[in-house]
DNA sequence: ACCTGAACACCGTTCAAGT
DNA sequence: ACCTGAACACCGTTCAAGT
């Protein structure tokens, strides 16, 4: 209750995003969890879709701060762990996933990847680190391998969300990463 | 208008969807556009849900009746060809591609999953003939590599439709796909 | 500065009725 | 078998008004 109304309007939205989807997030419903009026929510955002922005924009800044690892490990794993960190995040909150890489106009598409520099920076150093260890291909570009995992990464965890992953539906994201790490790692 | 309302309505459905997303796709005007009243849909569909997985099922099994490719072609190029097609598919289409991969009821998930499997089993058995040529690591098992090659596709194709594959915006995602292909071939 | 209640246009869905 | 028009509950948004 001593949470302001925007962080308590942020909170209540991402509860029902998380709970029902996109199609539970009602302004009605969201002012109703807030304690608010069904239009108290344009006090703070211009519209629903603001609102949903602001809270995309929340995860988008939550997922680079978490990407700096024990520095005690070898880079390797910290690139694993930080690869398996991003996909247990969206297989954990998936209407989160959705909403970040979905439809969005221009401007607050924009936006969003201005949130996620920080995280693609991060992870760009760490494949270079990964690299200099000797644990991926030395002769690639760090910033074009990045490109090829984060690829993977998004690619795993959207297919197994949408259950498209494997036809019998066992296969774990995971596993896919590791994969490919193994693959890339070459066979000497 | 010689054809049948239920194809007419699909049409419209998947017109409205490609022009102004899946919000614009409003049963009022799809029975607008398909000459008909506003629930006359629903002589032919369930709801507006089963209308849309109806437009999702119909563009997963032409994905999957396009994963042929020339028998003349080498089965690396064959396979290169079938991941940049699937790309430029959903980069030429981001609302369906988006469509087929959100959120559904587990028994629509399932039904769109199945129309999937075919196109799955073809680049299966393209994988695993680029294996043979010497083009892809012969160690690994196809369905292994193939779900690390399907899950950079996914993955590619939904970063670069969202925005956010490069900081620049001008990296191409089958540029990725190429990238990886190369790192797989391996250094020899 | 922040909030409320009424109102408006729009939507998915249901239903009784029509051929 | 296929379609229509009215009606219902719900939604995002706007607006005048209140503290």
């Amino acid at each position: 209750m001593s949470q302001p109304t925007r962080e308590r309007l942020l909170d209540a939205a991402q509860a029902l995003l998380d709970d029902g989807g996109i199609e539970a997030v009602t302004l009605r419903e969201v002012g109703s969890r807030a304690g608010v009026s069904h239009n108290a929510p344009y006090k703070h955002f211009a519209s629903k879709e603001a609102l949903l922005a602001a809270v995309a924009a929340r995860e988008l800044r939550q997922k680079a701060a978490s990407f700096h690892g024990d520095r005690d490990q070898p880079a390797a794993e910290r690139l694993r762990d930080s690869l398996h960190w991003a996909i247990a995040r969206a297989v954990a909150h998936p209407n989160r996933f959705r909403l970040i890489y979905g439809r969005w106009p221009t401007d607050v598409a924009a936006e969003l990847v201005r949130a996620a520099q920080e995280a693609e920076l991060a992870l760009i150093g760490l494949v270079a680190e990964t690299q200099e260890a000797g644990a991926l291909p030395a002769g690639a570009e760090p910033e074009r391998l990045t490109a090829v995992l984060r690829a993977a990464v998004q690619g795993a965890a959207e297919l197994a969300i949408s259950g498209h992953l494997s036809l019998d539906g066992r296969a774990r994201p995971e596993a896919v990463i590791d994969d490919l790490l193994t693959l890339l790692r070459g066979p000497e």
